[in-house]
Order: structure tokens, then sequence, then C-alpha cells
DNA sequence: CGCGGCTTTGATGTTCATCAAGTAAAGTGG
DNA sequence: CCACTTTACTTGATGAACATCAAAGCCGCG
């Protein structure tokens, strides 16, 4: 991982052009881009463990995320997939004083890092901007929980077809994707074993639902999977 | 159910009390205050739906919720089980216009509401009032996601140990107890079936784990049902 | 007092995890 | 760059855990 300045190319403005920023006037956005950093990192790098110690506030500008976290017998299971301009860790940052959760980079991504004093201050400031990111934490609160909600209501055929839609629609956009995680992977994120996510991504691709080759993944009947879905 | 307006006696003082508004100044409690009323309501009253229009703030001053939410099939689950001074609906209040779960009182209840533009006013000016939110809103959240990941992660033996310690730890603070829930809403709880609900209080019962008479549960115990929680 | 919902127990069946075993792919060190 | 090791992927067979179905007693409520 490479950390870069906040005064270096690309930073300052980054934090200007966020999302998550809009609403700060100039003198609150420079404030805090003094304080901010970036970092890249390659797949499979993990940026912070479960347990870490929260010191700055973080966001995703580019690339794909996965935030996992492991049960008493050490099994790893899959909390969120993030995508860019998410907050992350944003159900720790104001609560706990050390992370929940272990970030892990899916894709070759890109993190800014703003200091979390320096937010608080903005915050203690700035009302408006403290609603928004009420609005903000909400949001990503809810999405976490519906999610879980979802999956754990459908059998394994429904939570393939659950997931590949999410993919899809959501964060690739096209019907035709590479997965950003492995069968095993797949299988934490909705909860199912790594041998079954396997059996039924064949046997989808064998009623001619997907084609398979690799991680590469597309979508013949997106109508079907929704059928599949809503019903199991 | 009935509505009791501000300036009635009990509700200001409420307001002035309640850890939620710690922090506030005279001029800001009583600007909430003259906004604020209260409800009581019967136990299994319910007190707003899935999908109603979110328009107060509201905090459980006493009494029991139980925050809840049907799946595509119809089947209703529990998410979470309010206790005083939980923010209900935290999750969604800042980010829709619609609640995503539908609350009932477990036991006679009184709630606190808070008028949101009067709340949202009051957040624009005070930014450390707004970071306490902030915090509260995660933890509310985190709360609810830890909760659903380790029910999700035991067998059936360990979900309903890991709630009647929930129940005799943090809601009652002793070891005998008479169920907010019937067994049906058990299952809703722990996601299993009513029958296997029944079968597994029986088999504790059989074992001299726990007593029960009614809904009357009184744990025998609890440090075996700490082991059986932990590893299954 | 009778009806509907809650509770309980037993029998049955399905879904899914586990185990096993083999192939392919990917990373590692000499 | 190749041998080696580890990790990912795949398929099949087996068994356990859990849901579903059925039937009967119980309780509360109108």
């Amino acid at each position: 991982m490479i950390i870069q300045e906040a005064d270096n190319e690309g930073c300052t403005s980054c934090i200007y052009s966020s999302p998550i920023f809009e609403g700060l006037n100039e003198e609150e956005l420079a404030f805090l881009a003094r304080t901010s950093s970036q970092g890249f990192y390659r797949k499979s790098e993990v940026i912070f463990n479960e347990n870490d110690e929260i010191q700055r506030f973080c966001f995703l500008k580019l690339g794909l995320l996965k935030l996992s976290k492991k049960d008493e017998e050490g099994k790893c299971h899959i909390i969120n997939i993030a995508k860019p301009n998410d907050c992350i860790g944003l159900l720790s940052v104001f609560s706990n004083t050390r992370y929940n959760y272990t970030l892990t980079a899916l894709e070759d991504s890109i993190i800014y890092y703003v200091d979390l004093a320096a937010l608080k201050s903005i915050l203690s400031e700035n009302g408006q901007f403290g609603i928004k990111m009420l609005a903000r934490i909400s949001q990503a609160a809810d999405k976490v929980i519906n999610t879980t909600f979802e999956i754990n209501n459908k059998n394994l055929r429904g939570r393939i077809a659950y997931i590949l839609l999410d993919f899809a629609e959501n964060i690739y956009k096209k019907n035709i994707f590479e997965s950003p995680v492995s069968r095993k992977e797949l299988g934490q994120l909705i909860g199912m074993t790594t041998e079954n996510v396997i059996r039924i991504l064949s046997e989808f691709r064998k009623d001619g639902i997907i084609e398979i080759s690799g991680k590469t993944i597309k979508i013949l009947k997106p109508d079907f999977l929704h059928t599949l879905q809503r019903h199991a």
C-alpha cells in the first residue's frame, strides 16, 4: 500500500468533488483537504483488520471492497461489498474506537482518508452537513440490514439468483461481468457452502439461465432469476 | 392509543430528562418540548406500520416494543426489540420518508414524539448534538447487525440459548422472567419454526437447564447456556 | 360456550452441510 | 523458469439438521 499526502496531485480535488462533502464551503473543504490523504491498494490487500483502532474517516474513491467478520468458530462472513463513494466502516466510525470488521480490496482500489478530528470539527460547526451525514449513515445501515434480511429468507437457489442480479444490476450494470469474488467468497456473502455455490451455478448453466467461464458470468435469462429470487 | 399534548404534565420534563437530549441548552429543550407529545399504548397495539409515513422522531420512554417486517411470502420476522430510551425507527428517520418496519408494543408502553422538523432545526444549529446523534444511530445499527450476525451463525439450540441469555442479562437483569414474546414470536425473532422453539425449550426443561411455566422462564444453569451458545 | 389462535408432540420429508476425492489454477522458492 | 505447494474449483455420496404436516389439548375472548 502506498499513502500519498494531501498536497500531492489528485487528493485535494477529490475531497472537493466527492458527493459526500457536497454542501461544504470553500474554507471547510480546504480544511478537510489539509488533513486528508489517499491510499492505493492492490486486489486482495487488507486495508484494516477487525479490532484495529479507528483513526480516520475513509471512503472509497475507486475500486471494490469487502467488509468481513469472523464468527466464534473462526469462519469468515462477508457483511457488505462497498462501491465507490460508499463511506467505509461508516457504522463504527462515530460510535466505536475500533473496527468491527475487516476491510479487504476486491479490486485495485483508491481510498481517501480524512482525519476524524477534522471531520468532527466541521460537523460541530456545520449542522446541515451533520444532517446529511445522518442520512448517509442511516441509508448505509438500512442497506446492510435489508440485504441480510432478504438473503436470509431465501433458499439456496434464491440466494444465488439474488446475488447474481445484484452484481449485474447494482455493481456492473451489465448482464455480463467478471465476478469480483471467488466461489468461496460468494458462499461467505450469501451464507452457504462453497460446494453448493458451485452446484447451483452449474445447475443454472445447464438450465441455460447463465453462461460461466471462469469468473466471467453472463446472465441469459434475467427474468428467470427474478422469479427464482422472488419465490424462494 | 391516547396522545397527550406537550404542555400536559410529564411530557416536558421527560424531554428534559431524556439521555437522548443531554447537552441541549434550556432554550433548545424548551423548543423541542413545545412540539412534542406522548402516546400510551397497550400490549400488542400497533404503533406504526411498515410503509407508514414518518412524521415524527420517537423514542421509547417506558415499556417494550418489537420492530418487525414481512418477507415476500408474507412471513413476519422480528428485527429488533426496543428497550426504554432506544430511539425507534432510528434507522429510517433521516434517510426515508416511510418506515421500513412495523412497530408493536410488547408491553404497555409510553412513547415520546418529537416533531422531525423541530429536531432538524436543532440539529442544523447544534453540531455537537448532531455528532451525538451520529454515535447513537451508529450504535443502534451496529447492534441490529451484530445480533443478526450472531443468531445466523448458531444452530437452533444455540439460538435459544442466546435469546434466553439476552432476555435474562440485557432486558430483565434476572434469571427469572416472563417472556415478553410468545413461542411463535420467539421463532420470528431468532429465525426458526414455532414447533422447534417449543421442542428445544422442552428439551432444556427436561435437561434441567431451565424451568418453564407458561411464559415464566427460570434459568437454572446459565453457564450451560453460555457454553451452548458459544459452541453452536 | 364456542371459535380461533397459541401450544405441544409425533411422524415424515427436504434441504442443505459435510465428507471425500480428484482436477485445475495460481502462487512460491530454488 | 520449472518443480513444488498451496489454494481454488468441481462432482458425487451420505447424513444431519431442520421445516413441514398432522392432530389434539389449551387458553382467552367475544
